[in-house]
DNA sequence: CCCCCCCC
């Protein structure tokens, strides 16, 4: 027998709004609810009188599942939790119980039997102990009206407490009577679309509450009606939207539905002490290394000591003619790596990197620059200087304690190596993976050896003038003419293009090299190359060397024909030693020889 | 019903 005691009666208790502290219940069974991106689990939980079937575990508390810890048996102590609208016995059967935050007391394997004889406290809440129960009492005066059921018809007074609102995690498009109790944690200006779809306004912000997160947007009349009522930070009772699934490409918030106001909504302003402990930012940190993994366009939360910023600058749009003021930004976190972030705007102007603060972002947008990753802030982005959250202090505690930590810079347009980003494959796989056959260039490193070059034509003569590079026209009178800068000049630069075969063991494609890549391989100026009157000797001598190709694959279009460009992004030289030892460790692992751990 | 979010 254990000698650990359920808190008989707490589940009723609870189901009934009532509030309990720290109850002590066991875990009989728990179920992935199929459907939806978000992974959710159901749980059955018991207090030793009655089983709940309708609870569910907050999805920050999904590694407990996973990692087995939540097991059949195991004794837990309740923390905190929420359920969704409940005041009447009728009302039971729908309400959710979602647990927060729990302790593990007991795990299952040491207790291996069920306590007790619990019952259903849905299917027979008539027969069990209690008489039917209402809300407990609310502290406002307006109450009586609120405290008669499980309202449909959105606030009726300013009331309603916690046990009265829906967790924002329950709603969906199959339910719509509902209240929900959020903080607003972003609000966007109103922007105007004018598309061939139509035209109109918007703005829209972001809810939160304990159990979860939803966008919400205001068109057009409740764009009107809204805009200057909402403010962000402030906590609100909201009823009768409607929801739809969620498009992830354009928010980070982690939802699969997200709602629209309507004629219908009301939206109540909380009172001081309805707010209560409303949490006030919900982060889902994404470690600054699989930043690499992460595809271009999508949100992300961060968490980084800014280590370094650049200065103000300012940009013009292409599209536009507007001035964007932009501050590029060094982050780096636990995962040892480093990842250039963009703030725009007010952000920018007013960023101080001099005490290296803690940043954290909200919806930084990922973007992909010469083949590596970096970060962008965006209208729905918040950035958050030294935020007072555990992950914040325990970051900050750990770069105190760094002194020469290498950070794997993620952003970093060239990667020839083997390091993050780096996506080493065989020259066979690039047709195997398709690259280069997207809307978008793939990158991808390959090591090969340089099996032909084009001998001749490999240099062209360029534009003089700064970060041109473009081919100028002879006008054979001792000037050369740009026509991209529209002017004759009475000089030029040599400049390489140099396509080589490269093969490995499993296939050969041609890449194109470019200036500095291809003087580096050559190991002379693209001017000794375009001056000499023959093929430069450097050419036969840097033939069959070997190195690690960083690639970009593209698509091109000539006339009607399509043709998959190669371009050479960077190089490195190969640490033969190096890899050997790679190879050996990896040879190990793959036939579970030596102790790899 | 938007989904633009900028520059190398």
């Amino acid at each position: 027998m254990t000698d650990i005691k359920l808190s008989e009666g707490s589940l009723k208790a609870i189901m009934s709004g009532e509030d309990v502290q720290n109850p002590v219940m066991q875990i009989l069974g728990t179920k992935k609810i199929p459907g939806g991106n978000t992974e959710r689990y159901r749980v059955l939980i018991s207090d030793g009188v009655n089983i709940n079937s309708f609870a569910m575990l907050a999805t920050q508390l999904n590694d407990l599942i996973v990692n087995g810890s939540l097991c059949e048996f195991t004794i837990v102590q309740i923390k905190r939790h929420i359920v969704s609208g409940v005041a009447s016995n009728s009302a039971m059967n729908r309400s959710v119980m979602i647990i927060l935050e729990l302790d593990i007391i007991k795990t299952g394997t040491e207790i291996g039997f069920k306590i007790g004889n619990p019952q259903s406290l849905t299917a027979d809440s008539s027969s069990t102990q209690q008489p039917a129960v209402v809300a407990k009492p609310q502290t406002n005066g307006s109450s009586t009206a609120a405290a008669s059921g499980n309202r449909t018809n959105g606030i009726g007074g300013a009331g309603g407490s916690a046990t009265q609102t829906h967790p924002i995690v329950s709603l969906s498009p199959y339910q719509n009577k509902w209240t929900i109790k959020a903080r607003v944690t972003n609000k966007t200006p109103i922007r105007e679309w004018n598309n061939a779809r139509g035209s109109g306004k918007l703005f829209s912000i972001d809810l939160l509450d304990d159990s979860g997160e939803i966008r919400a947007t205001m068109f057009n009349a409740e764009c009107d009606r809204f805009h200057d009522m909402i403010e962000k930070d402030k906590v609100y009772f909201i009823s009768n939207c409607t929801l739809k699934p969620a498009n992830k490409k354009f928010s980070s918030i982690n939802n699969d539905y997200e709602m629209s106001f309507t004629h219908a909504t009301t939206v109540i302003p909380c009172n001081e002490e309805e707010v209560g402990d409303m949490p006030s930012v919900k982060y889902t940190f994404v470690p600054l290394k699989s930043i690499v993994e992460i595809s271009p366009d999508e949100n992300i939360d961060v968490l980084g000591v800014c280590i370094d910023a650049a200065e103000l600058s300012s940009v013009t749009g292409k599209t536009n003619q507007k001035t964007y003021t932009k501050r590029d930004i060094t982050l780096v976190d636990q995962s040892q790596a480093s990842v250039t972030m963009t703030l725009w705007g007010k952000d920018a102007e007013t960023f101080d990197a001099s005490n290296k603060p803690v940043v954290a972002v909200k919806a930084a947008r990922v973007q992909e620059f010469q083949g590596g990753k970096t970060l962008s802030l965006s209208m729905s982005s918040v950035l958050s200087l030294n935020p007072d959250i555990p992950e914040g202090h325990k970051l900050q505690g750990w770069y105190s304690n760094q002194s020469n930590t290498k950070f794997e810079p993620v952003s970093q347009r060239t990667g020839g190596g083997a390091g993050a980003g780096g996506n080493m494959i065989l020259i066979r796989e690039i047709q195997d993976q398709q690259l280069g056959m997207g809307d978008k260039a793939d990158y991808c490193s390959v090591r090969g050896i340089i099996q032909v070059f084009r001998g001749s034509n490999t240099t062209y003569k360029a534009c003089p003038s700064q970060d041109c590079n473009k081919k100028v026209i002879d006008q054979n009178n001792g000037m050369y003419r740009c026509e991209k800068c529209a002017k004759e000049y009475n000089t030029f630069n040599y400049r390489l293009i140099l396509p080589v075969m490269i093969g490995d063991w499993t296939n050969s494609v041609w890449v194109t090299l470019f200036q500095a890549e291809a003087e580096s391989i050559l190991g002379v100026t693209a001017q000794d190359v375009g001056e000499s009157t023959e093929d430069h000797p450097s050419l036969k001598k840097a033939l069959f060397s070997q190195y690690a190709f960083r690639l970009r694959a593209k698509m091109e279009h000539y006339n009607d024909e399509k043709k998959l460009k190669i371009t050479c992004a960077g190089i490195k030289k190969i640490d033969h030693l190096d890899l050997s030892k790679k190879f050996i460790a990896e040879i190990k692992e793959l036939a579970g020889l030596g102790s790899a751990n």
